[in-house]
DNA sequence: CTAATATGTGAGCTTTCCCTCAGTTTCGCA
DNA sequence: TGCGAAACTGAGGGAAAGCTCACATATTAG
């Protein structure tokens, strides 16, 4: 198991052939992390399940870790767009409601978690991400506890001390919530009723 | 790297040199599992760690595998009974006003997060469990959700519908809220306004 | 003191896995 | 159709990691 060498450039698919390689090692390596978590999941099998070789896997990835690298950011750019599209949706009828904006946010999360659900744990938890990824994630949670911020300085009737505080708690209590029911569904506990506790959580956190 | 194979047994520590010789290989192995990881935290690092040679370590595990099963246990076990004491602790003297409660449950899960919080990432996040000890995780889950469920049902003032979803938002959200903060500590967020915002929130949702 | 047992050692066997590269096939184009 | 470039192949090199075992040392019992 050879340590990850510096990075060298590779070949970028010019080609439709190659493109349509390059697309099949992501979506099997997504298919492989998820069964196996990182470790375990090989380069051979990533190759093997995309029917390819080994050698063209090397071709456009410098390292396992580029694969890996490649499919958060994947995820990433997925989970802003789903985002993004639903919070556009909130919004589109003036200034939403509260409770929808929090209902909208919590049911987007959930698809976004459901989407991939291990592939995310793996991402997330299991593998070591290169520092440069981890800082990004970083600044990106700063902006997000940014945005909530002022969208929570614009509501009225907020009985919060600090925005900043309720924002940080909103974020990662939601987040740790749908983390769990996605992971590990309870019993007796339905999507719908989780939602909606969710919601009311939120709800009389944030307001008065 | 071989794969773990059948786990044969192995000699339990009988005289006091051996007993400290395994404790010293599980410390050894908290703190490599800590700084490199599971799967880079190799058995040989932990036997030198440990100030012994590698043959002693696999004298009582059968493999690595056995030795994060071992810190787990001894992980859970203190948990439970610095949960335990400190809700005893809150009981004391007589019924205890809900908040009081939280803030025990609250802070008693961050020290607890605190004591050790990259070995519980290691244990509960990065590294495979084997099955047996996850069935016994998800057990004792169910068994906490119950407990906090019959403690909720005992209060005056309760505003939810649904006192098992409610335990089991609370639960799951104090968790992750805590499992956050302790990996990676918020800037503009100390722990008491942690706390007591955490708190807040808990008991906004539970009570009228 | 001596024998029996418990404990400890560490070189190295075996397996696994990342990654390379010499050679082959396919594609784009004139 | 033929040629150069792009894409692909897969056996195997090299290195790391789990684990063993023949041997050495410490401890205890009689």
């Amino acid at each position: 198991m050879a340590r990850p060498r510096a990075v060298s450039p590779r070949k970028q698919p010019a080609q439709a052939r190659s493109k349509a390689t390059v697309a099949a090692i992501l979506t099997a390596a997504a298919q492989v992390f998820e069964r196996h978590g990182y470790a375990a999941g090989t380069t051979d099998r990533i190759a093997e399940r995309a029917g390819v070789s080994v050698g063209s896997v090397y071709q456009y990835f410098p390292n396992k870790s580029a694969i890996l690298v490649a499919l958060a950011e994947r995820h990433m750019a997925e989970g802003f767009a789903h985002v993004g599209a639903l919070l556009a949706t909130a919004f589109s009828g003036g200034p939403p409601q509260p409770d929808a904006l929090l209902r909208a946010f919590v049911d987007g999360l959930i698809e976004l978690h459901a989407r991939e659900p291990k592939l995310h744990r793996v991402i997330f938890e299991e593998a070591p991400l290169p520092a440069v990824l981890r800082d990004r994630l970083e600044q990106l949670e700063h902006q997000l506890i940014e945005q909530v911020q002022q969208l929570l300085a614009g509501f009225d009737g907020l009985a919060v001390p600090d925005t900043r505080a309720a924002a940080y708690l909103l974020i990662h209590c939601v987040e740790g919530l749908v983390h769990s029911f996605v992971l590990h569904p309870p019993e007796g506990v339905a999507r719908e009723l989780f939602v909606t506790e969710t919601v009311r959580l939120l709800h009389r956190y944030l307001f008065r």
